[in-house]
DNA sequence: TGAAATAGTTAGACTTATCTAACTTTATTA
DNA sequence: TAATAAAGTTAGATAAGTCTAACTATTTCA
């Protein structure tokens, strides 16, 4: 399969996607338009590339849904995000709202290797300060 | 003075500026072409647009040199690159490659204020482990 | 000192991602 | 069920970065 690369934001359209699916059932155009804080024919734009690339199917007028591909992407992503932002909340004390944002910023560029042992160092005994 | 943002794009070339000039006195188009892996056009039109805003000085055939707030940046930068670096071989054992590799991803999108918490968190004994 | 090599620039194309304006389709509801 | 509102799309512009090809300037050194 050597499934395709994807950048960044693609990523944040398709774990969004997962996220909306998740939460509501379905994924409009509108709904991601929100969560992003993009315009709508940005939306557009993205499903086109997105359905190309094999990582969404989307019918005109239709909801977005992940293909099988895309949700490999979006747990991979929501994955790091989580990981990043238990370590940044837990083990460094940033507040829950700023290390969502960071773990935004971050959640792109981590090999799932590094992603393992931070996943692992978080779930160390808390009690490992000082 | 409200220093003008700057794209993470252009953080990589003012970093990068500022590590040739300290390792070899200067820093020219060719070698920060090298440096980055991006053809020499590529430069000029970055060293055009920092220009323009003022975070590097360059006369045509010269050498790049950075203005005080294009310095400024780059300090900013290379402190969290070092300070992740730091956190993912000593805390993760990320072997130093990769680590400097993801250092690079991750130093655009990290606050000053966490990245001052997660300076501490490395600083501290080395044997928080278990 | 002048030819060849190296360095730098310009022009023009391409990609990704975004926007606004205007239009069409679908859904809502009076 | 027809008018309105909401959702979605298309077209076209813009911005940031990148590239190749071709040109010009500067160095190097035989």
């Amino acid at each position: 399969m050597a499934t395709k690369k994807v950048s960044s934001n693609m990523e944040d359209y398709l774990e969004t996607i997962a996220a909306l699916q998740k939460a509501k059932g379905s994924a409009r155009v509108r709904d991601i338009s929100k969560a992003l804080n993009v315009k709508k024919p940005s939306v557009a734009a993205a499903l086109t590339s997105l359905s190309k690339d094999g990582f969404v199917i989307h019918e005109r007028y239709g909801a977005a849904q992940l293909t099988e591909a895309g949700e490999r992407v979006a747990r991979d992503v929501q994955k790091r995000h989580d990981v990043i932002f238990e370590f940044l909340t837990t083990k460094l004390r940033v507040d829950p709202k700023t290390a969502a944002k960071e773990a935004c910023g971050m959640e792109h560029s981590m090999s799932l290797s590094t992603l393992d042992k931070l996943s692992k160092f978080v779930k160390r005994k808390k009690t490992s300060k000082r």
